[in-house]
RNA sequence: GGGCUCGUGGUCUAGUUGGUUAUGACGUCGCCCUUACACGGCGGAGGUCGCCGGUUCGAAUCCGGCCGGGCCCA
């Protein structure tokens, strides 16, 4: 241990954070293979490397080392490795923009390694980030999605999913951004309030409003619903479509609102999703008016190659020229766009890769997971409930993992790597084999690549140890701890995936965190500029504030606030520990103490109670995943029990030299080893820092506090001691004194033995006397309060007179006053409120103040 | 429009298997520079627990409706 007076007067988080995260060596969290510990694996979110480690990340990661520090010192054998998801459109969006080019101007491999450039040097700053926010990562788990070792695994997946059926090809209609010239899950399809116009025009007689008249040449149908009385007699029809002349069936829907324009709807290919409902309910034809890049196909006839919109204002201009236009109306509606570029996306339909959706078998493996908080479930619940569509997997990209699939030229059929060959990019090298079908050598690759959730939704399977054999060694993982923004993205795909390679379900439990919003309550923004990076905030109050910011700004779950005032208040915490810290060593550190040396002293005895409570809410709340409680209650201990209550009560002991001192001692620094260890996870810098001058080891090796200690009458006494010492605490506080004043004899009547060997006296500065027989008390009336306003009113120049007159009377009169008074010899009623009587106790003969606190009596005689 | 969620002193927040004066922090006011700490201590003020109705001896907590915020979707 060293000597208190090494330490320094303040606490540097900045010196302080900087030398620990200098002195740990990496190699203390790795996951050990061999190890006959539990496993405790988590599946880590795998951040996209922007090259900003954002606060919703640092909440994430927050929870995530909180328990990976607390799971390792309950004896776990704990894997926190860290990924990275590199794939996908922002990073190539990103390269196009800062090397001015468009992804045409290279070839695909230039392209991809400017990609991959950029990548590994985003990942380098959050590596960074991640490692001054003193997470305990697992870096000899980490994986890059864009390494070869990691996307093998990708292909992998691919291919068995392709041979057990759960991967298929065909034609079907997808969300396609005609910008980025690809297709995108509906997971990337955001909505953006617009306003467009709806038009009125006469189809064939029938009067039909449509918000997309260019979609006409691809109109398959109409629709209206079967009990519209209006159009029965259009049952069984077929419809002439305007300036196309193709012919479409009339078709009844219950889906079709009557009320909404004219009640009778045109079914094109496709203008939303409703169409490709009801293009599939009623088994309608396909029309393809827009192609890949937007435009308009040969079906539009003279509108060819127009754009859409060129293409609606041309087909608007025809149908007025036609007078069959009859109005326009203009009309709110939600267009949804692409996630990136925000072009409205088109629902095309292409030639697609896709994995079949199976309902019953997801929601069976999220049953068996157990969800942090429970009510999140319901959104998985929800989101499989709905789906209608299979995933759509391919993407008509550049920077992602190639599907490993060739075509014969020849037959045209379908041949695939051997799993020994992966990974491959089939548009630059050929099947080793030639075609099983035809024997023909020519073959073409498939250029679409996959989607990046296909990458990102086998984090689970990578860390345990997958390779397509069997079983991985350690899975299922024990936790996935992620947002509830991405639980219908990653722990949708992620459950899919484990299921449909493993027959299992991927994880024991799944912890949810919440968003982090700015502290103007919006989610953060660059528009809003409510923006806090964890940079700044780092370099402001540290590490472990920001941690503590994590754990304590609310309930796990919940959204989360960002507040400056409850980092300054984590940053005060650390002050007042740090200076209890100094203290508990000084004193420590004087006369030292003897752990066999049994804890006697009330005071000492109920400290170790309120410890051993203490270290059972911690521990309940740390596996329940209920930071902000675990943290609240070691704030409380600290600063409440242990600095204001306790140490106040034993400071006086401390000071002298007797034998009592070093039962006091060994308390001090039970609870000061204990709060060390249960802080370590929250602020890893501080307790280490602690922890260090305590014992000269690392807390972060250290055992999980067990500490418990059961003595219910210390537990009773020792409240009561608290309570009478704050009581009269507050007596001096109201009579104006400074709290050590000296206080003469204060007698506490109990009806309990209370033997404080002291502690009160010295606390109080008084000569405290507990006794437990009954106070013997006379009342006697010192002074009497007039009610001047009442007495001068009603007396005026006879007010001193009335005054006198009641001081005159007896102690008896003046607590059950007269209805009358003699006021300079007159007989005169004494008014209502016109005095108090002011009472004083005696005790055994002299004056004393008296305090009722519960069931006890203080009496105090001032000296 | 749908699902989920939240609405608690000036601000943020705990608490909902229903049970005595509703938690804490920040802010605010008063007193105290007491040998760990004034980034401290002690004490005070401040709340119709969003609104309305219901169940109950009793509701911040359960039920219904309404208003408002957030997230995810349509």
């Amino acid at each position: 241990m060293v000597l208190s007076d090494q330490l320094p007067k303040n606490y540097d988080f900045a010196e302080v954070e900087e030398r620990w995260r200098k002195t740990w060596r990496d190699e203390d969290n790795y996951f050990d293979k061999t190890s006959k510990k539990p496993q405790f694996v988590i599946d880590t979110p795998p951040p996209y490397p922007t090259g900003n480690f954002h606060i919703g990340n640092a909440l994430n990661w927050c929870y995530i080392d909180f328990f990976a520090r607390y799971k390792r010192m309950k004896g776990f054998n704990v894997m926190f490795p860290q990924g990275w998801d590199c794939h996908g459109l922002p990073t190539e969006v990103k390269v196009e923009e800062i090397n001015k080019i468009t992804k045409n101007d290279v070839s695909r491999e230039v392209f991809r390694k400017m990609c991959r450039d950029l990548t590994v040097k985003n990942i380098d700053a959050m590596r960074l980030t991640l490692r001054k926010m003193a997470f305990s990562t697992d870096w000899s788990n980490e994986y890059i999605t864009m390494m070869p070792q990691y996307y093998q695994k990708t292909q992998l997946s691919f291919l068995r999913m392709l041979a057990s059926g759960y991967i298929y090809q065909s034609e079907h209609p997808v969300n396609y951004c005609t910008r980025c010239e690809t297709a995108i899950a509906f997971a990337e399809v955001a909505y953006e309030d617009r306003e467009t116009t709806l038009n009125y025009f006469d189809f064939d007689g029938v009067e039909i409003a449509t918000t997309r008249p260019e979609l006409l040449a691809a109109c398959v149908a109409v629709a209206v619903h079967p009990g519209d009385e209006r159009y029965h007699k259009l049952k069984g029809r077929t419809m002439k479509v305007p300036l196309f002349g193709h012919d479409v069936p009339v078709v009844q829907d219950e889906a079709v609102d009557p009320a909404f324009g004219s009640g009778a709807v045109m079914i094109c290919t496709f203008g939303d999703k409703q169409d490709v409902h009801w293009w599939k309910q009623h088994n309608l034809a396909l029309r393809k008016a827009i192609d890949r890049q937007g435009k308009m196909t040969d079906i539009a006839g003279k509108y060819e190659g127009l754009n859409t919109t060129e293409c609606q204002k041309a087909i608007l201009a025809d149908m007025k020229a036609q007078n069959i236009l009859n109005r326009q109306e203009k009309l709110a509606q939600r267009v949804g766009t692409c996630w990136r570029c925000k072009t409205p996306i088109e629902i095309l339909s292409e030639r697609q890769w896709f994995v079949k959706i199976k309902a019953d078998e997801i929601q069976k493996a999220a049953h068996e997971i157990t969800w942090f908080p429970g009510h999140m479930l319901r959104r998985m619940e929800n989101w499989v409930e709905q789906m209608e569509w299979d995933w759509c997997i391919s993407r008509q990209r550049i920077f992602a993992t190639p599907i490993p699939v060739w075509f014969c030229t020849k037959c045209g059929e379908m041949v695939t790597p051997d799993e020994k060959d992966l990974p491959v990019d089939p548009t630059l090298v050929q099947p080793k084999h030639p075609c099983k079908k035809c024997g023909s050598t020519s073959f073409t690759g498939e250029v679409d690549v996959l989607d990046t959730w296909m990458d990102s939704s086998i984090s689970v399977l990578n860390v345990t140890g997958w390779d397509g054999n069997g079983n991985p060694p350690f899975f299922p993982a024990q936790i996935r701890p992620q947002g509830h923004d991405i639980i219908r993205t990653w722990a949708f795909y992620t459950i899919l995936r484990s299921v449909a390679l493993t027959g299992q379900k991927p994880w024991d439990e799944i912890l949810v965190n919440g968003m982090v919003l700015g502290e103007d309550g919006f989610k953060m923004s660059k528009s809003r500029g409510n923006i806090i990076v964890p940079e700044e905030i780092l370099g402001k109050y540290g590490a472990d504030a920001l941690r503590q910011w994590g754990a304590m700004g609310a309930a796990t779950g919940s959204d989360i606030m960002f507040n400056w005032n409850d980092v300054v208040a984590a940053s005060r915490f650390q002050t007042k520990m740090w200076n209890i810290t100094k203290f508990a060593l000084m004193q420590i550190g004087k006369g030292g103490f003897d752990e066999n040396e049994p804890v006697t002293a009330l005071a000492d005895r109920w400290l170790l109670v309120r410890l051993s409570d203490t270290v059972g809410q911690v521990s309940a709340a740390m596996d329940a995943y209920q930071f902000d409680v675990a943290l609240k209650a070691i704030r409380e201990f600290a600063w409440d029990v242990l600095a204001d209550n306790y140490i106040e009560l034993v400071k006086g002991r401390l000071y002298q030299q007797d034998a009592s001192r070093r039962s006091a001692c060994l308390v001090l620094r039970t609870a000061f080893d204990a709060l060390c260890r249960m802080l370590a996870p929250f602020t890893p810098y501080f307790a280490e820092e602690c922890y260090s001058y305590l014992k000269g080891e690392s807390v972060h090796a250290q055992p999980w506090v067990t500490f418990t200690y059961d003595d219910e009458a210390a537990r009773q006494e020792g409240n009561l001691l608290v309570q009478v010492v704050a009581g009269i605490r507050k007596y001096k506080h109201d009579a104006g004194l400074a709290l050590n004043a000296p206080l003469g004899k204060v007698t506490i009547y109990s009806p309990h033995t209370v033997n404080d060997e002291g502690d009160t006296g010295r606390a109080l500065n008084a000569d405290v006397h507990w006794r437990t027989d009954v106070a013997k008390l006379d009342r006697v009336i010192t002074d009497i309060d007039f009610n001047r306003s009442v007495v001068g009113k009603t007396f005026r120049r006879d007010a001193q007179a009335f005054m006198d007159a009641v001081k005159a009377l007896s102690p008896e009169q003046l607590e059950k006053p007269p209805k009358t008074i003699n006021v300079n010899g007159v007989e005169t009623e004494i008014p209502a409120d016109a005095f108090t009587p002011k009472f004083s106790y005696m005790e055994e003969g002299a004056k004393v103040d008296v305090l009722t606190i519960g069931d006890i009596i203080v009496t105090i005689a001032k000296k």
